[in-house]
Formats: structure tokens, sequence, C-alpha cells
DNA sequence: TATTACTTTATAATCGTTCTAAATACGGAA
DNA sequence: TTCCGTATTTAGAACGATTATAAAGTAATA
């Protein structure tokens, strides 16, 4: 069974069908889909699957430190099943997300008074397919 | 005149009260205030000022490269007059938002066929204020 | 199979932001 | 100083993402 199902499961939550296809798409997906990205993708096989129903799971996931929720765009959060410490790049002009494997800062900066429990490195810029012509 | 303004007129902007009073607001606001925070702090001096004025006002200044807009909460846009190299502290108890002065990072981080024009890292926790009884 | 708490669903509500079109007023010209 | 053209402001509607609601459905246990 699928990593992140098993420890749904072992944490008590149910293994829907709505569930379960929300992680089989985000399983391996490297591109960062937003909230309606992932519904637009599953409703074709899952008509009824609601909207609610995603960010239903997506917070979950995100709860129980299965999935990440990223601030990278000003408009919307996207999401990324690799929680590994890494980066992004983020195209100012198509808004893909890339992923970027940088030597991961853990430094909190010993900023005085502030427990960090979280470093994000967001490179804006412009990607290879939007660059190319300029 | 102050700096910001003078920049304003030079560009062709005309200086309306609207303007003036939104400048003024910021020169100087460490609290890197969203939209909605401005026009909230205006509106007793400016009955009449519209939240459209200060989003447009925002705009322009972004354009002019005279304040910075912030992605550091997942809602909002923030804003920040500073626009001096600089890094972000986000509290995540209470969302308060600290200048964290690091060690520039104006490398690139050679990201393949990637141009990057701008690199911001936030470091996301608890603040003095909202950890201290824990 | 019966039970029940958890989950899903459709829909409405909320909130930040953007759009619209009419009214206003800045700032250069006369 | 007044006039004018156009940039700007305004109120309100529209928009898109996200959250809340309450009724209906179902996974998991015994
Ligand atoms: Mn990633
Ligand atoms: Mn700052
Ligand atoms: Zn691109
Ligand atoms: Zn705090």
């Amino acid at each position: 069974m699928n990593e992140r199902l098993a420890a749904l499961k072992r944490m008590g939550f149910k293994l829907t069908p709505q569930r379960m296809a929300i992680v089989g798409y985000l399983e391996g997906n490297e591109s960062h889909p937003a909230a309606g990205d992932i519904h637009r993708a599953l409703l074709p096989e899952y008509p009824t699957l609601s909207l609610a129903t995603v960010y239903n799971t997506l917070e979950t996931l995100v709860g129980a430190g299965l999935l990440l929720e990223l601030s990278v765009a000003r408009d919307r959060s996207n999401y990324d099943p690799d929680v590994s410490s890494h980066s992004h790049a983020c195209c100012t002009r198509c808004g893909r997300i890339f992923d970027v494997r940088d030597s991961a800062q853990t430094a909190d900066a010993g900023i005085e008074g502030f427990r960090v429990t979280d470093v994000r490195t967001v490179y804006y810029g412009i990607c290879g397919n939007c660059g190319s012509g300029h």
C-alpha cells in the first residue's frame, strides 16, 4: 500500500476513494499543483468529487506532515508531496514552479527571540521555456 | 519633499492627496502592512478613500520600484517600503512579519536555464510575544 | 448486518483583489 | 487665473480562491 495512505490509516483516518484518488494523484507529482488543479484532474474519473473534499484532504495531509503547502504564488496555495528540504524557483511569466536542490539552510539565522521552525526560499525569475526568445 | 513622492513626480505621476497620504503612511513603516491595513489606517482622515485607490497606488509604487510586495502570508499581500535586500521572519501564530538582515544571498543558485531576478527567503516560526508562555 | 462517527457533497458565505464606468481634479496651456 | 484634457478616484459589482454549513452517505468496527 501507498506509504502516505498507510500513514493516514495508522493515524486513524478512513481510506475513502476520494482520499485514495487525491493521494494517488499527488504521488510522485512534481508539478506543485493547486487545489483547483487537483480537482480538475480528478473530475473526469470522479464526477461528484467536491472541491471541498479536495481542500479537506489537503488540509489533513498537511496536518499529518505528509504534504507541504507552498506560498509561492500571490493568489493561491500550491502543494508539494516532496516533504524533504528543498527550495523552489517560480517563473514570473508562466507561473510554473520548479524544484531547486540547494544547500538547505537549516540555520535558524539566529533571530533574536524567534524560534524558527521552517525556512523557505523562492527564486523568482524567467524559466527556460519563457526566456528563450529574449 | 518625500523621496518616493519626488520619484513619482519625476516619472510623470500626479501627486494626489490620496497618493501622498499612502506614501506618507508607508514612509518608515516597518510593520509590512496589507492593503486593508493601509486603507483602515487612513480612512478616519480620508473618509472617502477607496480601497481601489489603495490597490492602484500600491501597484504604481511596486511598478516604480519604490515598494516591495511580499508573498509571506498565505491569503494576502504585504507591502514593504524598504526595498533594500533583506529577508523576513513570519510568526505562524500572530502573523507579524519581522525584518531579518541576513547575508543576502544574491547568488542565483545556478539553476539550469533559469534567469533569477529575485531571491526571497522567509523564516517561519514563533515570535517572542507568542512563544513566551511555552 | 447494524451501528456510528467520520466523511463527502452541494451550496452558500467569506475575503482579498480586480474590474467598471461615471465623477472628479491635477497640472500644463492659454 | 481660468480652461481643458486626461490621469485619477470613487462606489459598487465582479471575480476567484478558500472556508463554512448542514444534510446525506459510508468506512470500519463489532
Ligand atoms: Mn518541490
Ligand atoms: Mn521588510
Ligand atoms: Zn516560464
Ligand atoms: Zn507571534
